[in-house]
DNA sequence: AATTAATACCACCTTAAGATAGTATTAAAT
DNA sequence: ATTTAATACTATCTTAAGGTGGTATTAATT
């Protein structure tokens, strides 16, 4: 019931990074000490990130990275998209994937309409939505 | 986004146990062959359901185990609780856990009308409202 | 050209969930 | 009493997620 501590970090990165201007580049030494996320940890992160063009990585001394769209058109469904492809069929409860009318699993009746709310609910929110404080848990 | 594995075959044995007539006694070795769960697996988790109290341990030659009470009387949130004490806080997307209006996650404000959903699901739906076919995937 | 500060890559370590194996205990049936 | 079929216990194996370490590459600064 818990989003995986990679998608976790990934949020809070973007998230962070959506709350300063446009084009602002990171640096991922700084995002590491800010959100106190592994350092390692995060550049794997962030280079997954930049290969799904969520963010753009700039390389050299003066490098770092920065969002590769408007906040406003980054929703979460997108960031969980990049390291959980079958977001979809994850946000069952019992995971069959699988699935219609004649082929249920016993929580289908009763988890249907919640997974209808959270799976708009994640392709509505997008970064410049949700709330910046409290980025560091 | 799941409920892990432990809890999705516990939920399917007493789901599978409560289609039957009140107190018949089943054992787990034509339980796991039935639901083509683990023999050995299931047997550690049919353990852990009998000290919860949710099912009743009968040992000796014709010994077996039983709902302890009414599929009316156990619900969801139940059979979780047991293996997964801090479902509360781990319905929590970022899973944060201790949080008040000062200080939330980025994503509470969107995520509080489905986590109350779904809590309410958990505990209103019992063993006897679920559908009992496909309990093997 | 050399230095430096950034990202990129590759291989490995760690931990917890999931699963298996072997043995002990219980109690009905014979 | 012995056998047998069930649960109970303890220890170990396996796998994938989470996390580290070391080095290569890039490009601005000096
Ligand atoms: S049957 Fe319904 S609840 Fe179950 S896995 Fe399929 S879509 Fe999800
Ligand atoms: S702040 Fe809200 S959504 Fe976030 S962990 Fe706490 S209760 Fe859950």
């Amino acid at each position: 019931m818990q989003l995986n501590n990679t998608v976790q970090y990934a949020i809070r990165v973007l998230s962070y990074m959506s709350a300063g201007e446009e084009e602002t580049l990171y640096n991922v030494k700084a995002l590491s000490e800010e959100l106190e996320i592994s350092y390692k940890f995060l550049t794997k992160i962030m280079t997954v990130l930049s290969k799904a063009d969520l963010i753009v990585s700039i390389r050299g001394r003066v490098g770092g990275f920065k969002l590769a769209k408007k906040p406003s058109q980054i929703a979460l469904i997108d960031i969980i998209s990049v390291f959980d492809p079958n977001i979809k069929e994850d946000i069952c409860l019992l995971g069959l994937g699988e699935c219609d009318s004649a082929h249920k699993c016993a929580l289908h009746d009763q988890w249907i309409k919640p997974k209808a709310d959270i799976q708009k609910m994640l392709e509505e929110t997008t970064l410049d939505g949700i709330d910046k404080n409290n980025l560091k848990f």
